[in-house]
DNA sequence: GTCGAAGTGGAACGAATGTTATACAACGGT
DNA sequence: ACCGTTGTATAACATTCGTTCCACTTCGAC
């Protein structure tokens, strides 16, 4: 085998300047030339990693969900401390977690008219569903069915939040996030 | 003057001819032969009342968000009932407020990038916010500064309902979206 | 050293897009 | 009855897009 490549690799790395794209200009500006050139390759390489653009837009949502997901690794000590780090990395409080939440609105759009983009999305947010659950069954704040609709509650108070911030930043820094995040587990 | 057509009436034709595209397959399957053909109408004549397509677009987030305010316009007897028809007015119960939701999400994602987007966005927010803390003030919840606090923290639980329950419609039938509602405003 | 596969760059293609130009139809004013 | 303005449709334009193709480089296998 010739050429040693980490494929894995410079797919992530493809994805990433895809992500960067989206995140700073829109997904309109994610075009084949601008994410290669983005990456610092050119058309012919992207097209080597990616059959089609379809397919770099796929991964690329779903590397952003995994990135997502493994901000969940650490492990604070209590299990209310454990939610309150979920719930906190679901809201753009510094600009990687910013940069995720603007791909995923974008993908919200785009969404629409692409059943297979919608089924991610949907599943995506079950899972999260799911995994706040557990933990506010851990944290003992409510169990059982009741524990899902709790997270329920407490993902729309976040999801909420990050949106209005998002679009009007000036009036949500991030402590205010945070405050309200607080207020949220506190009541 | 010749031939009578009333131009306003012609350009709310064509705005929605755009949202109900993007409501349905996405902003970026709201092209202008599209647009036209939804509107029954010929690229011609959609250049005759708007300059280019980014003047369209602007235009139909705008009708977008004036159809939202006209929805506010029914008087309930008592604060309270306002307070939660206003509310109600951002859930996606119905196809008609599910449309105004879908074509949000759609300019969301194209405020990336665009400057007057997200000022637009932004300050649509801000009236709504302020829209909502009068009636939370009129219902006695809370007044002053606190009154914006309480309405930002309604519209985040109803906002982030609103979102899983565009992309999960399956867990989030209308009455579950009203029960949340309720809920809410009991609490 | 030679060969072939993997990786890369860049050009080229057809399709689609926003925009512009042009020709025709419809109607009111004179 | 004629004219000018408005509305509409169609065609053409240049540009940009996703995609395909091909030449070239790089490296391991033999």
């Amino acid at each position: 085998m010739p050429r040693f490549v980490d494929v894995e690799e410079r797919r992530i790395e493809l994805t990433d300047a895809a992500a960067r794209l989206i995140a700073r200009a829109g997904i309109g500006a994610a075009t084949m030339r601008e994410v290669a050139a983005e990456a610092g390759l050119s058309t012919g390489s992207l097209t080597h990693y990616f059959a089609d653009k379809r397919e770099l837009l796929l991964c690329t949502f779903q590397a952003s969900l995994a990135g997502r997901r493994s901000q969940r690794a650490e492990r604070p000590p209590d299990a209310v401390s454990q939610l309150r780090a979920t719930l906190e990395g679901a809201l753009p409080v510094d600009d990687d977690r910013r940069r995720h939440w603007m791909v995923t609105v974008a993908f919200c759009a785009q969404a629409a008219g692409d059943d297979e983009l919608a089924d991610a999305q949907r599943d995506a947010y079950r899972e999260f569903r799911g995994h706040v659950a557990r933990q506010v069954e851990r944290a003992g704040i409510a169990d059982g069915e009741h524990a899902v609709v709790v997270a329920e509650r407490f993902i729309a108070a976040v999801d909420g939040v990050a949106i209005q911030a998002l679009f009007d930043p000036e009036s949500w820094p991030a402590d205010r996030q945070l405050a309200a995040l607080d207020d949220l587990l506190r009541g």
